[in-house]
DNA sequence: CCTATAATTCTAAAACTATCGAATTATCAA
DNA sequence: TTGATAATTCGATAGTTTTAGAATTATAGG
């Protein structure tokens, strides 16, 4: 019962990841930040049945990507950001060592900036 | 035929890199750079079929992950950087936008250094 | 204790993906 | 033109994932 190797865990969260409803439901999660959502709400907002949401949410738990937690009758599903960051760590990691050019001033791109060492 | 939204673009990388094999395939080529490998090499390093490789290899480069080129009987498959850096720049915007503590910083835990803009 | 509510687990069907040998296409060289 | 080589496309099968209704579990409140 050791875990998995990293890219084994990379594979299952690129394949939770590779759906429509549950990018979505990932996507919804990251906006509305640690509170999450309860399962019941993420369903409605998806249109499709408590239980095959049920599956998808375990899906993303399974994968590390989502956690949760109940309060009483509600389960609160939310984002696991350190999951999340884990799998872009990989990824930046692959692109990095063989292909700088990919990944180097890869934020430019973005809207956000984070607070960076810079150790160019 | 209009091209495919962002996210539909970036299921189907998902989608692809979410398999041993392919993972395996696209990482050595990223490191093979841009002259990439033929196709025959690369069935042989993963001990599969040629035919088997051909259909993994062919939905790398349906998702935007690799390009191929015919010179004369050879194919030769290189990593396609700006598809990769599409699907990269669609997981970061999501996670920066509603989370900068997933995504700031993240290049610290990377060995490569990229020359950024840091626009912090 | 009984009922209602929230969610999951069970079950089975439909849809999709992976695999690989055989047939085919493309190219080269004699 | 023929034969050899590299690779793809075809076709059939096995396996996995997705879906959703029905049954079940967990909790709260009267």
């Amino acid at each position: 019962m050791n875990e998995p190797a990293p890219q084994d865990r990379a594979i299952e969260a690129l394949a939770a990841l590779a759906h429509e409803t549950r990018l979505a439901v990932f996507r919804m999660l990251v906006k509305a930040g640690p509170d999450g959502m309860i399962a019941g709400a993420i369903a409605e907002t998806q249109g499709v049945p408590p239980s095959t949401m049920s599956h998808h949410l375990a899906t993303l738990e399974r994968a590390g990507l989502v956690q949760s937690t109940r309060t009483s009758r509600l389960i609160h599903y939310r984002a696991d950001y350190p999951g999340m960051r884990r799998l872009l760590v990989f990824l930046l990691a692959d692109c990095c060592q063989g292909a700088p050019e990919m990944c180097g001033d890869l934020f430019a791109d973005l809207g956000c900036a984070p607070s960076l060492p810079c150790k160019a």
